[in-house]
DNA sequence: TTTTTTATTGACGCATCAATCAATAAAAAA
DNA sequence: TTTTTTATTGATTGATGCGTCAATAAAAAA
């Protein structure tokens, strides 16, 4: 009993159930008709809509690229200050929607994949980019050009660092102990300090 | 013309080989045949010597660590002040023999596989705790025991996180950079500062 | 010298999966 | 009403790769 206009709605049950099970089984080794099965439908239409793995792997990362640049841009338009442009970057990094277990796995997970993917390494240094200007359009409005592109090297290098360890858990438990540490670390070396 | 004695040469043989087997691919997917063949033996003997790949994979992350391990007590028997020791763990961390692209790719790769694996999740806390009490040793002479925790947590992931944009090949090219901006993070953060 | 131990491999079985395809059926268009 | 398009799957294929095993041979022990 096949209904119409049925694509959408699979492509987001496929997606969906592709994070939570790499999350489950924490890397990229999960088969088609796991991810099949978990979206309540048969691996060969998995196949039907996005031809091969690789290309829903790929939608995957793409998927969650896009709701973490969706919640930035959000946070970066209701920040006032400078200063609260940085944190509301750093404040997302560690949100309920993107510091969960399921979304780190996959994080970590793509990293691996990036080695042998050329186009997901490319999506990836996206990610890089968009973190390091989104940090640099707060930063930039307290420190010269020069340590604004530090502090900002280093905040994104903590937050990478920080996922990590959570993905072992082991050390830094909870999201509001590590934005903790990072503010700690802006604090330290923004305190004081505005330019003219 | 089997010569006797071959075992520990056979298995130091295979281990670097899956090193640089790892290091090439960017992961864990890496057949047995392929590692042998670098190794310049059958896949055959691989296994004779460790039974499965699991075991050799562990012994990989075991040899990797033990290295690590091995460089950083060294650094910190020639260590004089609390401040140098220190420093002298972060070198140890970018030195010319652990911030390779082999090795850093094993180091993500096998993070991954730490979802899956207990054994090697537990070898891997192991190395997080190392690392942490190695900076604990130093830091402990110059904050207090609060504050120090602290600045070691932060550095452990900072530390990480250079890793993982070093794998990407985006961003931090060099170990110089690498280590400059952990030890500018380290002066803001200490100067001044010493316990009396 | 015979036996046992150590080193070594080619060939093979077996399981797992990605990807394909033919078949089925409902909705929409002709 | 016939045809085409969209949705869907069970069965199958083909490849890949781990782990095993019997066979070979040299060294060492008996």
């Amino acid at each position: 009993m096949p209904k119409i206009g049925m694509e959408p709605v699979r492509r987001k049950a496929l997606i969906d159930a592709t994070i939570s099970a790499i999350g489950e089984r924490g890397s990229l080794d999960v088969t088609m008709s796991e991810i099949a099965g978990r979206a309540g439908v048969s691996s060969a239409l998995a196949h039907h809509y996005f031809g091969a793995k690789d290309e829903l792997l790929f939608a995957t990362m793409r998927h969650i690229l896009t709701e973490l640049n969706v919640d930035t841009r959000r946070a970066l338009h209701s920040a006032g200050t400078a200063r609260e442009r940085v944190s509301s970057v750093v404040a997302v990094s560690f949100s309920d929607d993107q510091f969960q277990p399921e979304i780190i796995a996959a994080w970590l997970a793509f990293y691996v994949e990036a080695q042998k993917s050329t186009e997901l390494r490319r999506l990836l240094r996206i990610y890089a980019r968009r973190l390091h200007s989104n940090l640099m359009s707060g930063l930039t409005g307290i420190l010269l050009r020069n340590e604004a592109d530090r502090v900002a090297e280093t905040t994104a290098a903590l937050i990478d660092g920080l996922y990590i360890r959570r993905a072992l858990k082991d050390g830094v438990p909870d999201a509001q102990t590590a934005i903790a540490l990072v503010e700690d670390y802006l604090e330290t070396k923004l305190n004081g300090r505005s330019l003219p």
